[in-house]
DNA sequence: CTGAAAGCGCTTACAG
DNA sequence: CTGAAAGCGCTTACAG
């Protein structure tokens, strides 16, 4: 079992000095070519590759960049992530992902244990559990070390950074407003609690096409959904007590599961009930009917928070600017009408 | 903007050598309590954390396994991303997650670049592309350099590593024998072309079980898919042409995608076309009707190949032993019941 | 043209 | 009890 190579070990095979192998390798003028064809071609037979770990000890960079999502079932993630690993890998960047479980404790370990050397830069969506507490000192502690971070989808306003967001109020009144102009007169909203900050926007969304309608705001016509093990019951009591004829949810699995209630209780969809979810994932494309959805274009989302990342990254050699101002990206979102909806 | 502390700085600080404080943090016994406490409390006063990259550096490990997979959109994948999570970070392994994409130069470059020190050991389930030239060099390479490889699902027999699979074989026969039980006469399969390596061991699986009962296998009830794009067409041709009363398909996609194109030509389903699955995901779990499928139990797979991997790594410490023995675990699966099945 | 030395941040065997 | 030195694998400014 041969074992990695070392620029040591060409150095004492060749009987040249360390340096004078790393400077062939790296081809510098300074080696005569004689030398410098000889290191390289007993190099290549000896399969030499530097260090990763030494190179980035002596860089101060590893050219890793790290993305920490909620959960990777979620298929909107797995999108931001070929996003963000697209453009990482294009750039000579790798992407190590973890996830924190929707746990504020498994964020903060990943943050602090990968903040040490191990990475150059963080993307993150917060979990459930830090929007809650909105405790970010994990964050700022990292920021203030000098580590550049770009929040993305679940963000926390108050914290100085680049973002990557959608639009979710406007997105959610667009939805909304869809709804209101087939003339729906029991619009429902199937929502999550108020402190996942996506969730508020788009109730807020939901309130303001009404608004603008000048309908009336309902409370009884929403349900905000904090216990996943909850969801069905919870719908399910919705349907049978309010009987809504339109639905926006906030996300697929409401809206698929919505869906599917529904038509156990014979309602036929969209005849009787129109639904429009959130995110266009596999769900609802497969789903039968497929739903209707505003999608919010994962990949572009991961593509430019990756981009941002990377291009501050780079651009801190250069100059260390002390007048650091942060960009906050907003990505288009679009409906897509599929036959949920009339 | 305060930098990340060093060693060397709390000792300047303190006026004690980086011996010192490094032991003291160390909490060696060699130092006294007086000068432990406080370099302690220093320490904890300016947030030091140890340099991981340094640390790799002189120990010779990161403490980071990758996971490759060829894509992640499919949930399966997803899922076992979960598994492999769990037992990494209880155990305090990083995980770095690296798609392949399908391609073969994506994963030979990033085997390369991550072998090169950034991390301890690979979890790998191998790309099309790579299974069909059948050129797994990179993967020997590796190996030979003695970093351990565990590869699972879409496996290459030949190479010489530790291996997670399930049974594809069973599981595809136990399916057809489902549908046999049943008295379907014609009984499609969807599948993958054969260098797939699981989409051949279920296509065998399934003719083993038509063999099992005497009943002669017909090659026009058997459709390859080999370009994803052509799903639909393909798929449709068949159903138009052979009528069959039952279908197993080797992946939920395929299962999904004959199930809404039976529901557009109006075949009932299950009363005129029963159709089993493979992979028990989300598009299963939600499509209307559910869809019968074999579960194989990713996040398991997951968990069992990190087990296997980390254990690979510290044992290696210890014993430096030559005569390596590798094994293959099986994980069960389980034919889950739904309602595309009678 | 070549090489010795310093340095990235850490640990540890060894001397004192 | 404390610290100087060597070493992990590399790069590069500097001497010769």
């Amino acid at each position: 079992m041969k074992r990695k190579v070392t620029l040591k070990q060409i150095a004492k095979e060749l009987d040249v000095s360390i340096s004078t192998v790393s400077k062939s390798l790296r081809n510098s003028l300074e080696i005569s070519e004689d030398t410098r064809l000889k290191v390289q071609a007993f190099a290549k037979l000896y399969n030499y590759k530097p260090n990763n770990i030494a190179l980035s000890l002596k860089n101060k960079k590893t050219k890793t960049i790290c993305i920490i999502i909620p959960e990777i079932i979620h298929h909107f993630f797995a999108t931001v992530i070929s996003g963000v690993e697209q453009v990482a890998n294009e750039k000579g960047y790798n992407v190590l992902i973890c996830l924190s479980d929707e746990s504020f404790d498994k964020e903060v370990i990943n943050m602090e244990m990968l903040a040490s050397g191990s990475i150059d830069g963080f993307i993150i969506s917060l979990s459930k559990e830090t929007q809650n507490r909105k405790d970010f000192h994990h964050l700022e502690e990292v920021i203030n070390q000098g580590m550049p971070i770009v929040m993305f989808d679940r963000i926390a306003n108050d914290i100085l950074c680049d973002k990557v967001i959608i639009d979710d109020q406007q997105a959610a009144l667009n939805a909304t407003q869809f709804l209101i102009d087939k003339e729906y007169k029991k619009i429902g909203l199937l929502s999550t609690v108020d402190y996942v900050s996506v969730g508020k926007l788009r109730t807020e969304g939901y309130m303001k096409a009404l608004a603008n309608n000048n309908i009336p705001f309902k409370s009884n016509l929403v349900v905000k959904i904090e216990d996943m093990t909850a969801i069905e019951a919870e719908i399910d009591q919705f349907l049978v007590r309010e009987k809504p004829d339109a639905l926006f949810a906030v996300n697929e699995l409401f809206a698929v599961t919505a869906l599917k209630l529904a038509q156990k209780k014979g309602i036929k969809i969209p005849e009787e009930l129109s639904i429009i979810g959130f995110t266009d994932g596999i769900i609802s494309k497969f789903s039968s009917p497929t739903i209707t959805t505003v999608s919010q274009n994962g990949v572009k989302m991961g593509a430019v928070a990756a981009q941002m990342l990377i291009e501050r990254l780079e651009k801190e050699e250069e100059e260390e600017e002390e007048n650091e101002t942060y960009r906050t990206e907003v990505i288009e979102t679009e409906l897509i009408e599929r036959e949920s909806t009339l």
